[in-house]
DNA sequence: TTGAAACTGTTACAATATAACATTACATTC
DNA sequence: GAATGTAATGTTATATTGTAACAGTTTCAA
């Protein structure tokens, strides 16, 4: 999905449900939006100081957390860096096929838990508000 | 399973192997495996400092990434934290209930990638050498 | 129009992790 | 058992990632 529709249904989703979409989080947005790779917090940090005079990271961090909140992008906690979401609606569960070689991720997204986890869970009474799964590997293009 | 009984199939394991199970990795182990919550890795070198004059990151560093090599704990990596493994056997995937109220973390393990994640990514021409599933929640000690 | 809440600016710092290079211990082979 | 190569450790410094705290500003609605 192209960076501009990303922006465009981040405003009007923002805009139906009274939320705030501020320059520097639309800043943040488009940066991370338009790579190719998942984009560490001081890279975005980087991206913005082109655009804005002296940024701080607690500007991106700021930024990120909202982003994250509403679920416009995710983390990907082995990588400390984060992605745009791929899915098109806010989900409480994410997943992802990180590429080892070239760094690139995959957002697979499952609407729900597989049922094996969803069953172990319900087991001992766990009561979950959200989860995460990171595939690593080798992905189609980087094998000889 | 007590520290000693984890200690001794590390032990057991190793000698087995070839690997050598030294002193530091040792600590290192019988801390992580004696903790109630998931450790940093500043809260192992916080213990190792008990016993040992001034360690300092790197030490700690390394004999983590040497029981994470061979499996003996793990990353959770929502938390900047380690666990021992409870699994009794190496797995390529690991999964975990993160309870966000008490920071206790149990390992589920599942030992294989559930069918619906497997058939997306065999879709893909994918070729998987690891995966991590955290789940965050309240456990069920933790519930109103 | 004013008061509360959300957002931003700024400074400083905390927490997590690694690089680089010197030294020591260990196992293997001659 | 000396020579040798590899694995492990010691040491110093630094890189990377993420927050705390508090002051100032904007927004929006009562
Ligand atoms: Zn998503
Ligand atoms: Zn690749
Ligand atoms: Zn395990
Ligand atoms: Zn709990």
């Amino acid at each position: 999905m192209s960076t501009n529709k990303v922006i465009k249904e981040v405003e009007v989703y923002c805009r139906e449900h009274g939320i705030r979409f501020t320059d520097q989080r639309r800043m943040a947005l488009e940066i991370i939006a338009s790579s190719k790779k998942p984009l560490g917090a001081y890279d975005v940090l980087a991206e913005m100081g082109k655009e804005v005079e002296n940024p701080k990271p607690t500007t991106v961090y700021r930024a990120l957390d909202f982003l994250l909140e509403h679920a416009f992008i995710h983390k990907i906690e082995s990588l400390n860096a984060f992605v745009v979401c791929h899915a098109g609606h806010s989900h409480e569960g994410s997943q992802f096929m990180v590429c080892d070689d070239c760094g690139k991720v995959e957002e697979v997204h499952l609407c729900h838990l597989p049922k094996d986890l969803k069953k172990k869970i319900d087991d001992t009474g766990f009561q979950l508000t959200r989860w995460n799964t990171e595939i690593h590997g080798t992905c189609n293009r980087c094998q000889p």
